[in-house]
DNA sequence: ATGGGCACCTGGCTGC
DNA sequence: TGCAGCCAGGTGCCCA
């Protein structure tokens, strides 16, 4: 589901509300997530107050007194804030209930999403130690992307979808960015031209600032802290769009498959 | 190191 | 209506 516009849009939709609250209480309906949720975490949570809400890669964090929750949304995953006197509806997993009587809500069908606790460094742990820059920081340009591409088979498809390379592009925005610079998805990475490289940093910078902008893609589970899905399918070029007419030349969109996912391009704008 | 494929899981849609 | 098969915003892990 998610990816980084998506967990950035949750991150600040409940930002506000989360802030310098106390957590009352953890309370867990299905702890069989990606990784099953710690079983001493409703005692470690209890009472804690949340110092601020962060993002790295498609993690939120959740910054408290005394350690970090790491909350991932998975591919169907949603958090909302919710009146804790609502009802639950299927897949809701979890609820920290806040002394404001405010709870936030996770919902994940797929159970892909995931919830780690940590009171050590946060850089330290396992699932964030070795994750690659973020794609709207200063140190993604098309120096570092022509740097890291070099020697490399994998098509660029796969490459921009590569932690390690740069985080926060999915499956979605990887095809989008692609269109964007007007280069074709199969390509080897090792293939870019750094003014190519130039291109790709600033599509894939522009494509992922526009879709937070307007609240993220919706696709199906996707919603957002207040329950509203994001807008920015309206937006898409190429993605789900098999067939249809390029929004610029009109060539019918391809699809094919990378690394078995589907990918989608203009065969006729992008080189 | 690099690349490729699998696994985890539920639900929605298509076609017989 | 039922059911099999395929597809879906991610990513850690295992293998060559």
């Amino acid at each position: 589901m998610p990816e980084l516009p998506e967990v950035e849009t949750t991150r600040r939709g409940i930002e506000t509300a989360v802030t310098g609250r106390r957590i009352r209480q953890l309370i867990v309906r299905d702890r069989r997530l990606r990784w099953p949720i710690a079983t001493n975490l409703e005692i470690v949570l209890a009472g804690q107050q949340i110092r601020s809400v962060g993002r790295r890669a498609k993690y939120l964090l959740i910054h408290c007194e005394r350690g970090a929750l790491i909350l991932h949304l998975g591919m169907s995953g949603s958090l909302r804030l919710l009146e804790s006197a609502v009802p639950t509806i299927k897949h809701d997993h979890f609820d920290l209930l806040l002394d404001s009587g405010q709870s936030l809500r996770f919902n994940d069908p797929r159970r892909f999403g995931s919830l780690h606790w940590t009171d050590g460094d946060l850089k330290q742990h396992k699932l964030l130690q070795s994750v690659g820059p973020e794609p709207l920081g200063d140190d993604f340009d098309g120096r570092y992307i022509h740097q890291a591409s070099r020697g490399r088979r994998v098509a660029l498809k796969n490459f921009l979808m590569n932690g390690h390379v740069v985080v926060g592009v999915g499956n979605i925005y990887a095809s989008e960015s692609l269109y964007r610079a007007k280069i074709r998805p199969g390509r080897r990475a090792s293939s870019l031209s750094r003014k190519e490289s130039d291109r790709l940093a600033r599509a894939v910078k522009s494509v992922l600032a526009s879709a937070i902008r307007v609240g993220g893609t919706t696709l199906r589970d996707y919603v957002g802290a207040d329950g509203k899905p994001g807008y920015f399918r309206q937006k898409l070029y190429v993605y789900e769009r098999d067939r249809l007419p390029c929004r610029v030349c009109r060539a019918p969109i391809r699809k094919i498959t990378q690394g078995q996912r589907s990918t989608y391009y203009c065969p006729s704008c992008q080189k």
